[in-house]
DNA sequence: ATAAAATAGTTTCAATACTTAATCATTAAT
DNA sequence: ATTAATGATTAAGTATTGAAACTATTTTAT
């Protein structure tokens, strides 16, 4: 087995014992958040978080997450009935709907990022600060393997 | 703003742009190779991985995946059903259910661990051996912040 | 120019998974 | 011995999801 293959699997062990259970940690916070203040899911909150990214369609959102169109549609209905996003038509093409968020939904995702943010920045204030770069540094690499 | 803080947000920021995006791309995979060769979905396998890796009790489970008792046991069920875990009671406290992989589980963990852990390598075959030893020491970085 | 195909989104429906509340079995406490 | 606490399960209701069928709109092919 080579050093280069070694590092591979050792790196793939490190983000097993660590990425799910942190993940876990992160969602349920927001969970506890965002039902609290705003009586919504993770699910919700990552939706409008994609449309805030300029994910502007139905399409392009059941791509990003990975689930189905038609589930992708009835989540935006709840999201359009709470008032946070709306649906328009799109005037170059009528099949298209653009997403776009209303202030309330701005303003929800403004809190629930403020308060998710102070969250971890208290998890990482035992942390040096080459641990925090090396954090935003591997998280770029990272975003590499997705390509 | 202090130098630490703006290299917290900083991180904070790279770690929403990466991990789930990062984590959704995993998810999908594992629920690929699972659901084709073993008919079993993402959440199942995570709790077999968490059986194997020694939380043996319906109440470790549930806190471990930060989801109620009764969706736990009722997910065990399944996996009682087809034949990949075990239910015991325990003889010191029979309240307790330990929860044991049968062969059939070791397996299916084996197979699908070892065929995810092929795809991230394949993913990874584009870093550089500094990039891989920065990735396993960030994980243990990260873990630091569960505590 | 028009019919057929493709695309974007929605609705319906059945299956699955989750939660809360109530319950059973067992152990601990007074 | 009775009561309280703990671990797990069952029951009932809600919510989320995907497949299939459908509408509306645009593109392609003839």
């Amino acid at each position: 087995m080579s050093v280069t293959e070694r590092l591979q699997l050792q790196a793939i062990d490190r983000f097993w014992e660590t990425i799910p259970p942190l993940w876990g940690t992160i969602r349920t916070h927001i969970r506890a958040e965002a039902a609290r203040k705003f009586d919504i899911s993770v699910e919700q909150f990552h939706i409008l978080r994609h449309v805030r990214r300029g994910i502007g369609s139905i399409s392009e959102l059941a791509a990003a997450k990975n689930i189905s169109r038609p589930a992708i549609s009835q989540a935006v209905d709840v999201l359009v009935k709470k008032g946070l996003l709306t649906r328009i038509h799109s005037s170059q093409d009528r099949r298209f709907v653009e997403l776009t968020l209303t202030d309330a939904g701005n303003n929800l995702l403004d809190t629930v990022f403020q308060e998710t943010r102070e969250w971890m920045q208290e998890r990482m204030s035992s942390l040096t600060t080459d641990e925090l770069q090396a954090i935003a540094k591997v998280m770029t690499v990272l975003k590499k393997m997705l390509d």
